[in-house]
DNA sequence: TGATGTGAATGAGTTCACAGCC
DNA sequence: GGCTGTGAACTCATTCACATCA
């Protein structure tokens, strides 16, 4: 361990820091954007804060593809979103199929942004016979059992899974024995793919379990230690005191900071616990 | 600039890195299906394998919360869930509204991980008027000219923007001024907010195309430098040489590496390229 | 002169490896 | 013996600050 990884430390060009890569997009973003409003040049402080980062960062991005900017002018932006589309793959065509046509497989069908930029929806995939054949987005829903065919004869290389949880890593399987080698999944689940496979993830619910994290942080501010109550109104629902906290998992005792006697929250909020996405497919 | 940020280097416990907060909702989802199956303790291991990270990374991550576990034995569950519950400042009800109420949206309101883990949909607002009144997810839709009077009534904190990128800003506006102070935006624009207010982005066409950029790695491969053919199927769609290349922004010459005469990628393929999301609001 | 491009400095995050405790 | 908790090493990312060049 930690002898291989060849990863790519040669003489230059290849190996863009994934953190560059990630933003990209963002320029590319914004860059589109200027296009469209005939502007020639932009300098990096210009574009840094159209795209929302710093310029010192958005330089050192771009040094990573090349020197695409002049000095004492900035960057040609016809030029640059060239240069950043071919980098992210975009100048290509990228059929991409989506399994699980519930509300969230609709709204990504209907997604202005797939259809632009180099993605094309190939198909979309559900496992309820009864959509079969309705038109979403314009494209006919298509069942499961041809999920195979469609990815081999479209050359589809890129999935979306939206189906509820339970679903998603038998659908991400068949999707990689077909030949898919990159996923955007947006099932609340931690999906095993084998190496050679990307996945990436968008998760609705832990974003915003992150934002209360803050959130509470900003309401609690000067509390030393201990939780801080509800900030918001609105807290109390009627039945709210569960059975007594016998069940109260036995701390590790010796003085554990922040905290004491958990409540050990029984009381099973709802059986929906496993965030079902939206449908079935 | 560089000076102020209090970032609390204090003592200890506040000060939970934030790559660390992001995998608490991960570690907290694979505990609840733990918890579901009765699972009275686990160790980091399998904790880290359930949550798709490494153990090591996991002992950290929890170290940074306290001294949660046995050594020998493991991690309580019922009580790792409780603790982590907390730090998130899930324990408490999180009214939230979601703006702009179109296929995005809906699935947002249909989402089953809205309901469960401490947030609830306070509203859904729009600002169609022929939507108002409409039930989604059995919630009536509110027309966006309420917007104020619902965040304060509710006492709502966190937002979340559907709306099409044009709309985003103002919407965003409009919430803040009400008084959220965190934001959920699945709009593809870059919001600019007040100090203290706190935004996370859902970009869907951003991670497509992050993808695209391993994918057309993969199918590179060993190509030293220039760009790679398309490796999919499907390329050409008919008129695919656009006009000559005479509007190609000269590039700063002097050998830039990677590409020969960028074809400036006239020939403008869509209008949409701002992503409108999905419906007006 | 006014911008890029980039080494060097700093900081954040991850991984290692093992002491400490059950 | 087994597993946590954590200093220390390391890797990755951001920021600074300035040499460089149109």
């Amino acid at each position: 361990m930690a002898t291989g990884r060849t990863h790519r430390p040669a003489t230059r060009s290849r190996g863009i820091p994934e953190a560059t890569v990630a933003r990209l997009p963002l320029y590319l973003r914004a860059l589109t954007g200027l296009s469209e409003r005939s502007v020639p040049t932009v300098s990096s402080e210009e574009l840094a804060a159209a795209a929302g980062v710093n310029s010192a960062k958005l330089r050192k991005d771009f040094s990573y593809l090349g020197s695409y900017g002049t000095r004492g002018v900035g960057y040609d932006v016809e030029y640059l979103v060239y240069q950043i589309s071919r980098e992210l793959g975009l100048t290509q065509d990228w059929p991409v199929v989506i399994v699980g046509i519930g509300n969230l497989g609709a709204a990504l069908a209907n997604y202005g942004g797939f259809a632009s930029r180099g993605f094309r929806v190939a198909a979309l995939i559900d496992a309820d016979p009864a959509m079969a054949g309705k038109p979403v987005a314009g494209i006919p829903v298509r069942h499961s059992d041809q999920l195979e065919d469609i990815i081999r004869d479209n050359g589809v290389s890129i999935g979306v899974i939206a189906t509820p949880a339970g679903a998603a890593q038998q659908v991400c399987d068949r999707l990689v024995a077909a030949g898919v080698t990159s996923i955007l999944n947006f099932a609340p689940t931690v999906l095993t793919v084998p190496d050679g496979v990307d996945v990436r993830k968008v998760d609705l619910s832990i974003e915003l379990q992150i934002l209360a994290f803050h959130e509470q942080r900003k309401a609690g501010e000067d509390a030393p230690d201990v939780p801080p109550p509800p900030p918001t109104t609105v807290a109390q629902d009627g039945a709210e005191h569960p059975g007594t906290p016998a069940t109260a998992p036995a701390a590790p005792e010796g003085g554990a900071p922040g905290d004491g006697a958990a409540p050990a929250r029984r009381g099973r909020k709802g059986p929906d616990d496993e965030l079902p996405a939206v449908m079935p497919a």
